[in-house]
DNA sequence: AACATAGACAACCGCCAGTCA
DNA sequence: GTGACTGGCGGTTGTCTATGT
């Protein structure tokens, strides 16, 4: 069928975002609030692709965002959230204030991979490493099924967003 | 001091689901 | 009921910085 792509590619910047971008977009959400992304580039005068708007207000510039390292409380809350729901980032980021899908994703992939594997734990599955040969293929996270959603574990969508 | 490698994180891409005409 | 459009998500990549040799 051939979907439309996002937004027009040939005339949009990419790559990091500079100090003067960042300045548009936040005059121009606190200026309208976030409304529609397609079209919110345009007005606020910037070669971007909408997503990429959005992208960057949500993980870097959102005024509510607590930035800096995570504590160890923080640490265990990503842990224990990882082991109920999986690779689910924006329902876990919606378990920690201030903190973003995306921040929680890269953490979780940097830092506390290593930190699960030095404990013993596999990160994927959180049981002990020499326990995995059985069934590895069917506990594996992030594969949530229809019918798990339909019993009850929350879907991500318009559920449990933080502002 | 120069280079190589690893780590950290910002940003992009493609897909999916909800909404609306 | 159907298809297009849009927002949102997770996976992946790119780039910059820190550290080691």
């Amino acid at each position: 069928m051939g979907r439309s792509p996002c937004c027009e590619k040939a005339h949009t910047n990419k790559g990091a975002w500079t100090k003067e971008e960042d300045e548009r977009l936040v005059a121009y959400i606190q200026a309208h609030g976030e409304g529609c992304w397609r079209t919110l580039p345009k007005a606020a005068g910037l070669l971007r692709c909408g997503k990429s708007c959005r992208l960057r207000w949500i993980n870097y510039l959102r005024p509510d965002l607590k930035r800096g390292n995570f504590t160890v409380e923080e640490d265990e809350l990503i842990i224990e959230q990882h082991s109920l729901l999986g690779n689910k980032w924006s329902l876990i980021a919606g378990r920690l204030p201030g903190r973003t899908d995306n921040e929680i994703k890269n953490y979780w992939n940097t830092h506390m991979r290593r930190k699960l594997l030095s404990r013993g734990i596999d990160p994927s599955t959180h049981r002990p490493t020499n326990d995995l040969a059985v069934d590895s293929m069917s506990t594996s996270f992030g594969a949530v099924s229809k019918e798990e959603k339909i019993a009850g574990v929350p879907t991500c969508k318009h559920q449990e967003k933080p502002i």
